[in-house]
DNA sequence: TTACCATTGCGTTATTATGACACAATGATA
DNA sequence: TATCATTGTGTCATAATAACGCAATGGTAA
């Protein structure tokens, strides 16, 4: 069987393409009907779920590993990762995962790059959910969104890694601008609100917010509303891109 | 001789005992006669500068292999580290200058795993400069700060690295106290403004800085007073452990 | 058709934080 | 004993923030 075949040369040669002890973990976040959610999956001939991981290409820059990584494993495309925190806790071994793995789908071996092992690297990004549309690869039997509250037991420390993630997300929010990846094109300010509102877990007041945003100048507000609410209609915002990427690199002193 | 011995042995078995592929550099930041300096080491047979590095063995957590190589390559000891970033340029390749080293030291070596790319992480801290008596390990000839205006060329992508640990050194200091690793037990108001003026580069008005600094709750105010200086005498100031720990953890939203 | 009502847009006010500056007190030095 | 650089404390105008008011909108239900 191919799959079987594609396997073992990973482990018995991968290391010949990657660089070793090294790997890295994606969290992906998306925003869907005032939900926070997370990208996983689920490897195959394993049954728990997991960060979509890989590693480093020799001659590769770590940045350049976690796109590719991204796109392989879930399709997602053309995202601005993050690194944002290394992990390296000596007891978060990949063997015992990996010989149940070889084991489970039909393979022996003694020794392999695999077995070895692993400090991974973290990187964060944000898409628009309404735009991905999650792909398996051969190694995963199902590739899903989770509610930010609602995560299953993950393999070795990803819980952790995600709970990491999230306070990071958390704290960049006052000094950089977020929404771009996370909202379509067009969205109202309660649509950025709740965002907001999600990601910090708390209330926020509805016209301080506004003031703040706008304050910012990173939005502006199109001759349009939002159609087919049974209340006043909302304006619809873009962002102004060159005002957010300055934003983005500059940091904006921003007090929510 | 012991110390080819030594390097050869390194170079042929390191593997065994070391991560592959990751390595670790130091960028340790001292205060002294307000100037804000930096530990930099002298390779032996190289001749160029370094920050301190080295790697992780196969048991350790990342934070305890930057610690212990600290320990080991300047004596300094007992020192928080943190983590800000990982560099992964693809050409940052050690391979020429390991091998220009052996060839100084008089070693001809085929393979090693010390020719391979590594990817290192950045390790920051801050050490009292009166405490610390920099000495030198086997590998270098020079262990001695270096004003942070006045950084000689230093190996690989070092110059680069310190370049961002400055920046993120910067970026801490609105929402975390700094000074404790940095001043002596006992200290002035004015040495802790100098400090921050030197690490930000710019001035800072006397008496806001006062209010803003004792508005955290971080100091406690000495009843005695610096003696020996031709005015009015300065109070002296200690940290307050308890609530300094609690603001590095929780932050102190303070805008200088 | 019309009253209803959840929601929006725009505003006010009180409180707090910040930046810029004034002035008297100190204590070694001349 | 006068001098003077420096410190401790305080004031004031301005800006930022939190808390809240009210009229306008536009689909829904009577």
């Amino acid at each position: 069987m191919d799959f079987q075949k594609e396997i073992k040369a990973h482990y018995l040669n991968g290391h010949e393409k990657y660089l070793r002890n090294i790997s890295i973990d994606c969290i992906i976040f998306g925003f869907h009907e005032n939900e926070l959610k997370v990208l996983l999956l689920q490897a195959k001939y394993a049954g728990q779920w997991a960060l979509p991981g890989g590693f480093i290409i020799k001659e590769e820059h770590m940045d350049e590993a976690a796109t590719r990584i991204l796109k392989q494993r879930t399709g997602v495309d053309n995202i601005f990762m993050q690194q944002f925190h290394v992990f390296s806790q000596p007891d978060r071994s990949t063997k015992k995962i990996n010989k149940q793995f070889l084991k489970n789908v039909g393979i022996t071996l003694g020794n392999s790059w695999m077995f070895e092992r692993f400090i991974t690297v973290g990187y964060t990004a944000m898409v628009d959910f309404t735009k991905v549309l999650p792909v398996t690869d051969s190694y995963s039997s199902a590739c899903e969104w989770f509610n930010i509250h609602n995560i299953p037991p993950l393999i070795l420390d990803h819980n952790f890694i995600l709970e990491k993630a999230l306070d990071n997300l958390r704290m960049q929010l006052n000094y950089h601008p977020v929404g771009y990846n996370l909202l379509p094109e067009k969205f109202t300010m309660p649509d950025l609100q709740k965002l907001y509102e999600t990601i910090l877990d708390r209330t926020l007041d509805r016209r301080n917010f506004q003031r703040k945003i706008v304050g910012t100048g990173i939005l502006k507000r199109l001759n349009e509303t939002k159609k087919g609410v049974a209340h006043k209609a909302p304006y619809l915002y873009k962002f102004d891109l060159r005002k957010y990427q300055k934003a983005l690199k500059g940091g904006m002193g921003f007090e929510l």
